[in-house]
DNA sequence: TGGACATATCGCAACATTCCGATATAATGT
DNA sequence: ACATTATATCGGAATGTTGCGATATGTCCA
């Protein structure tokens, strides 16, 4: 007969994997959250390989600017950028190392003929 | 004096970037977001190194299993699982390719003494 | 100083997500 | 046939996200 607490058990062993921090999973799911969005992911294309101002980036992504400057704090709460006050713009660079790799691999999943 | 056009232009020439598919650029806001959310992350994360039944990967994450089978159906639409059914449990495992190197992209960020 | 410009913030309506309890479906063992 | 187990689905409450118009703040220039 078999043990009640092995009910869930799958009949073959599996690699132990670690219990995972909770707090981890939670912040990594916060960062997803907040690239998760067509504007977002397209900000972080384009400030990848330059600096931009609020206007310019509202311009390319389709959006009235206030929205682009909502975007853009979302962003910078979570570190993905810092910003630069010159006159009365505000230039947008990447601060977070990590984004150029997630970049790249979502590009190569959804363009893969992508000549930069 | 400044030519209209250019009013929300950078003083600097910028480098050309692609107009960008905006389909491809849904279709990754919609895969990050899928894969935003804690207990999802956790998901792949035990499914990149073997196989796990509903169940088996409710009680990993400590959710119940209606919520766990929830969270595995989001994924599956989106192409990230296939699931087979095995007497009266389903095994669900990895379909998607990229999720290997998206994965290691945030264990690398969030995670940095991960010995897998 | 006054007007145009660039950005940020606020309140709000529309919409999406998450979780839960209840219920459904389907396979198993007695 | 019947109870049990594993998974899936449904309806709904609570919460979060997005985009908009209006407004505020700060900068520049005439």
């Amino acid at each position: 007969m078999i043990d009640k607490a092995q009910a869930l058990e799958d009949s073959r062993p599996k690699r132990r994997l670690l219990p995972v921090d909770a707090e981890a999973l939670g912040q990594a799911a916060e960062c997803l959250r907040t690239l998760a969005h067509p504007v977002r992911i397209r900000m972080v294309q384009l400030l990848l390989h330059d600096r931009y101002t609020v206007g310019e980036l509202a311009k390319d992504c389709g959006v009235l600017e206030n929205v682009a400057s909502e975007h853009l704090r979302l962003m910078q709460r979570c570190g993905f950028f810092t910003s630069e006050k010159v006159g009365r713009r505000v230039y947008y660079k990447v601060a977070e190392p990590h984004l150029e790799r997630m970049l790249d691999c979502i590009e190569n999943r959804f363009q893969p003929c992508a000549a930069s």
